[in-house]
DNA sequence: CGTGTTTGACCGGCGC
DNA sequence: GCGCCGGTCAAACACG
């Protein structure tokens, strides 16, 4: 958008013999500008008068240019302001991407395999406009992204228009985040209650967490004969965090790590990852489980999930049990790097940036698995497809005939699933 | 002796 | 109300 509207002027002043002074060269475009070099010009949102300026240049040179000059410090301010502004624009338009998402997952039925093909639709759409947020119809501010993008391309008027947008835009989201604090406050609750599990073998990185902790207890848990571990974070006084770990007793090389609770201290660095991890996955899902149980639903959901750690652990399939007591999120590691492929080229899942962020404001992206359907179904699913792929290195193949037992004979049909059988 | 682990007892929630 | 189960407590123990 800005670098079109430069060139424009570019041409508009390099044009020979039709408004420029061939003999005066500090018309030079780079000289009126000092811009550093290979920088777009920040005239874009600004110039209200470039159809003038060939007209401001004829008479005296020296004088015009004065004025020009005097003229582009304005704009280039006032371009700052709007290029912050934008952003700020773009930011919260995010925000509300990413609560409509969730929103919208965790309104949907829980009997959602038999959604309507529409509803299946529109799953699959990789974002959400704000103005459906808002259920606002149009015109509205909400529509800024969109429309703002394309009126300042356009004319001067709709520049103002298009800023004007902006500001209101602002005004809007404000107000969308004022009605929001009151789920915000619920979602900090839900924040101390949650948990989020880590499924890792034993030789994966992730074993090693970097807290300290203490051991105040072991158990063995029905339906697993290993025993479970209960630790203590004893790096901060009272430090309410505590973990659970136990090893999955179907393959025993796999440990269920499962923290709970935030740290009241500084964490070391090599603390740092996990905490982003398990604070950026409580963050992604526990905004649905709020809204899941302010509307009464208690569904699980499932997620490509990447996380803030480096590859190749950087992927996790999600799954998350909303439970009233206590919502889980498990990461699952287990998987190969091939099987999480698999795993998103098999539905059309979107990637969006996701504006929550860990202790360490990690960049971190979000992929939607969009489906429906119960975590221990899904776990059960998880094994049988690992199982599979270690046994057939046709992936595909293999995986797609996975999905199907649970899909009716659909793989791509998710939501569409049956019971899959103990046998796995 | 200080720190951490082990392990049986205890407690509270939940389902029947 | 009762029993089951997960989670926690705390005394005993191990180790440096």
């Amino acid at each position: 958008m800005e670098e079109k509207t430069s060139t424009k002027i570019f041409m508009e002043l390099d044009e020979p013999g039709k408004n420029r002074d061939s003999e005066n060269k500090t018309y030079e475009p780079s000289s009126l500008h000092n811009n550093t070099p290979g920088s777009p010009l920040l005239l874009s949102l600004s110039l209200n008068n470039t159809a003038q300026l060939p007209h401001q240049i004829q008479g005296n040179p020296q004088i015009q240019i004065g004025k020009l000059r005097v003229k582009l410090e304005e704009e280039k301010k006032e371009n700052e302001n709007l290029k912050v502004m934008l952003n700020l624009v773009n930011e919260r338009c995010i925000v509300l991407q990413n609560r409509l998402l969730l929103h919208r997952l965790s309104s949907l039925p829980q009997n959602n395999h038999n959604l309507p093909k529409e509803n299946i639709q529109d799953e699959k759409k990789p974002v959400f406009s704000t103005r459906q947020f808002l259920n606002i119809d149009e015109p509205s501010p909400s529509d800024c992204g969109k429309k703002e993008g394309v009126t300042l391309m356009e004319n001067n008027e709709n520049i103002k228009i298009g800023r004007n947008f902006a500001y209101e835009c602002i005004n809007n989201i404000h107000e969308g985040e004022i009605i929001s604090k009151k789920e915000d406050q619920a979602f900090e609750a839900e924040c101390r209650r949650a948990r989020v599990s880590i499924r890792a073998r034993s030789d994966f990185s992730l074993m090693v967490d970097g807290c300290q902790w203490r051991k105040y207890g072991q158990k063995t848990a029905k339906g697993n004969p290993c025993p479970r571990a209960y630790y203590r974070c004893s790096m901060g006084t009272s430090c309410p965090v505590r973990k659970q770990v136990q090893r999955c007793f179907k393959d025993e090389t796999v440990f269920i790590t499962t923290y709970e609770g935030n740290h009241n201290h500084q964490l070391p660095p090599s603390a740092k990852p996990i905490a982003n991890l398990t604070s950026s996955a409580l963050n992604t899902f526990l905004s649905n489980s709020t809204t899941n149980l302010q509307y009464g639903n208690n569904i699980s959901s499932t997620f490509l999930f990447s996380s803030p750690l480096s590859p190749p652990n950087s992927n996790a399939i999600a799954t998350f049990s909303p439970s009233p007591t206590c919502p889980t999120i498990t990461l699952d590691f287990t998987l190969p790097p091939s099987n999480y492929l698999q795993f998103k080229n098999h539905k059309q899942s979107s990637l969006f940036p996701f504006p929550f962020q860990g202790y360490n404001n990690y960049p971190q992206s979000f992929e939607v698995f969009p489906s429906m359907i119960d975590a221990e179904r899904k776990l059960a699913l998880v094994d049988v497809v690992s199982e599979a792929i270690e046994k057939d290195p046709s992936l595909k193949a293999t995986l797609f005939a996975a999905m199907s037992s649970f899909t009716n004979g659909d793989p791509l049909n998710i939501n569409n699933h049956s019971q899959p059988s103990k046998s796995g």
